[in-house]
DNA sequence: CGCCTGCTTTACGTTTACGTCAACGTAACC
DNA sequence: GGTTACGTTGACGTAAACGTAAAGCAGGCG
């Protein structure tokens, strides 16, 4: 666990509530998922993490960031469309233009994710039924 | 369009109710994919397509193979995983063991989908707040 | 007959998302 | 001061899912 290193025993400057950090090992340990990863995610620009000299320090920011993307991954998405989504969040977008290309996009996503619940449901009964065939298949099998 | 070679002009031995049959390119243009991705498909064993000679005929059940394939890759499904759960359907399952692991693997993929929705859920929320956030600064924008 | 269209196989190339060393830096600790 | 743990930057390798020619066969047609 990456530790801050206090010059003096008190708490110095508690500027803000939360100044937890975490090393790159911590969030690799905390997702299931390598240091090599999450490099590579900063790699493809979807992570900027502070540095304290050569090493990388996540703030809770970063941390969601990266839940984000491993959300995006379960929902099959590439990461520069997970990218895209996490821009969508931050209110970098001053230009009317811009605002209104991320509305756009935002309804893409939706459209995207209506299809992708509907292709949920479809499946989810094609498995109620297919583990219906499976009982019934047991139970002849079992007690001929 | 494929069409079946007609000996006579009659309708041929109609012994069965459906014998459209479709040419790789018939599925290539309706579902909106390449023939080279079609014939990958079946180089990994998810389709098995009858044969004319040297080309491939496409019946009702392959084209319904497909369409399975391209829900599974909407989901994020790799080829392996919507293989196995078009496996899940046909009854060639014998085996009691072979059956506890199909429920098994049934199970499964019923967790990974509610996860799913979990996962849509959430982000249609945050595209709900980034699209109120958008508007706003938009209303800002126009009328200063 | 030659050409076109559609299909075939073979094979190498490409993108994405990392895995896997290698070689090095640094801080702690015994 | 050597070792151990953790971090770093390359650089090369790899699996998945095709893309992209290249070269050839089969049938219709003007």
């Amino acid at each position: 666990m990456l530790e801050e290193p206090n010059e003096s025993p008190m708490k110095s400057s508690p500027k803000q509530a939360e100044n937890h950090v975490y090393s790159i090992s911590d969030l690799s340990r905390e997702f299931g998922i390598t240091t090599r990863a999450i490099r590579f995610y900063e790699d493809r620009g979807l992570l900027s993490p502070e540095r304290r000299g050569q090493a990388r320090i996540y703030s809770p920011e970063d941390r969601v960031r990266l839940k984000l993307i491993l959300r995006g991954k379960r929902l099959g998405f590439s990461l520069d469309e997970s990218r895209e989504i996490i821009e969508m969040y931050d209110p970098a977008h001053g230009n009317v233009e811009q605002l209104q290309r991320l509305l756009q996009g935002i309804e893409q996503k939706r459209a995207q994710l209506q299809q992708q619940l509907r292709d949920i449901q479809s499946l989810m009964g094609e498995l109620d039924e297919a583990e219906s065939r499976a009982r019934a298949s047991l139970a002849k099998n079992i007690s001929p």
